[in-house]
DNA sequence: ACAAAAGTGTTTGGAATACACCCATGC
DNA sequence: GCATGGGTGTATTCCAAACACTTTTGT
């Protein structure tokens, strides 16, 4: 029997991490496939119990980076799981965290579980293990509003970006399309990117220009809790 | 010792329930008086912890109803707070729920703990117990966020309303003035206030004319995932 | 020269803001 | 009749959307 005793009857707790990935040219989600009972073989999100010395925020993390090697993310928390029948292993709620992250700065590792993780595309997702059909939709409608009034795309692309590059990020992110001429403007007008007289080296036709977020520039509107909508 | 017996810790969870009420002229929240340690005599949340057979948002209703009277409520999950140091009892989680209500639908009951429930005005809140604090932070700036995109306000006032109340419920909220007629024509805007014949009797000067909610608008307007922006 | 992508600016419509006068009621 | 609040409309400003031509580069 079990060593950790209580007056009352307490749910397990866990979390789970939807990572978006972005290429270059597709969002991609990050899923491990499970190895063990319930669900086996069928693909989740990474995540797993909390420890009693660590926050959710933090359990999240550590079984990010054990079972997929994604180390230093900020994520965000998403929303906190709770049917008492998500989980056919009996009472489990888990809080769910979402994060951004650039998928060529990482080299996905087997997790200490063996089990496999690997980049979907957004669109090519499989069904999910237990609720996680839901709290992908859940994410992605959360990253989609969030992106339009906070700076969390640039993350996503080299320090030195292009315009062009930019606007395809928001096109995967969102599913739409904008005019290239009003996104320049509307993303300009923000101030939060700097154009730097360099050019993109080794493109086809005529080289673009490149930009870097002002760090500067949004620490000084964060502090005067600015807005800006794309 | 206790009769629950896990293999590994687990955490407490709890919910906390942040509940603003509107009375016709100020923002209060509903807070009870705790009757035991730890923080006896402080005041906080209505909450509890959540039992088996229940989801979060279940516990969080059932907690709130027992402790204050106030029953049939929309309330929407807030965030979950589960600093390692929160509680002094020991590891426990809260997932914090908020909602908007009429106050004076609710006569006040002491809860079943011989609590004191009583409403605060918003800038009269005293200190809190445990991270009750930051939880009311948290939960006023989200509502000033919702309520500025989604049309939840209407549920504070009578079916049958004036303009100026509707305006005040915002300035309330929010916290700042808007010009008569420019939120008058904002409002009107979106198409969801259905204009009525009656005025408002008994008032000292000039009556002002009642408006309701359209309900059937605002479904066929949800139903095609429509914006507004107040 | 031409195909493909990048760069740039103007026009137009609609929404938000600022603003002023008249109306109803109680005293 | 005057003080108080309620009702309404218009001019202006600003932002967003629509839109076309020129430049660069590789073939």
């Amino acid at each position: 029997m079990g060593k950790y005793c209580y007056e009352y009857p307490r749910p397990s707790l866990t979390t789970d991490c939807v990572i978006f990935g972005f290429d270059g040219l597709n969002i991609n989600i990050l899923l491990i496939q499970r190895g063990g009972e319930p669900f086996k073989g069928k693909w989740a999100f990474p995540g797993g119990f909390v420890d009693m010395n660590e926050s959710t925020e933090e359990g999240a993390k550590r079984e990010l980076f054990e079972e997929t090697g994604i180390d230093n993310v900020f994520i965000e928390q998403l929303y906190t799981f709770s049917d008492v029948n998500r989980d056919p292993r009996g009472r489990v709620i888990s809080v769910a965290y979402y994060a951004l992250v650039k998928s060529s700065d990482y080299n996905l590792i087997a997790g200490d579980d063996a089990a496999k993780a690997k980049w979907f595309k957004l669109d090519e997702v499989p069904s999910l293990a237990f609720d996680h059909d839901m709290i992908l939709r859940v994410a992605h409608s959360r990253l989609k509003s969030k992106i339009r009034y906070q700076p969390i795309g640039f993350e996503l692309l080299n320090e030195k970006f292009t315009m062009p590059e930019l606007q395809l990020l928001y096109e995967s992110i969102l599913g739409i399309k904008f005019d290239r001429r009003n996104f320049s403007n509307k993303i300009m007008k923000t101030g939060l990117l700097l154009p730097l007289e360099e050019k993109k080296q080794g493109t086809p036709y005529r080289a673009p220009r490149l930009y870097m977020f002002d760090k500067i520039k949004y620490k000084e509107l964060s502090y005067n809790g600015f807005n800006f909508e794309i």
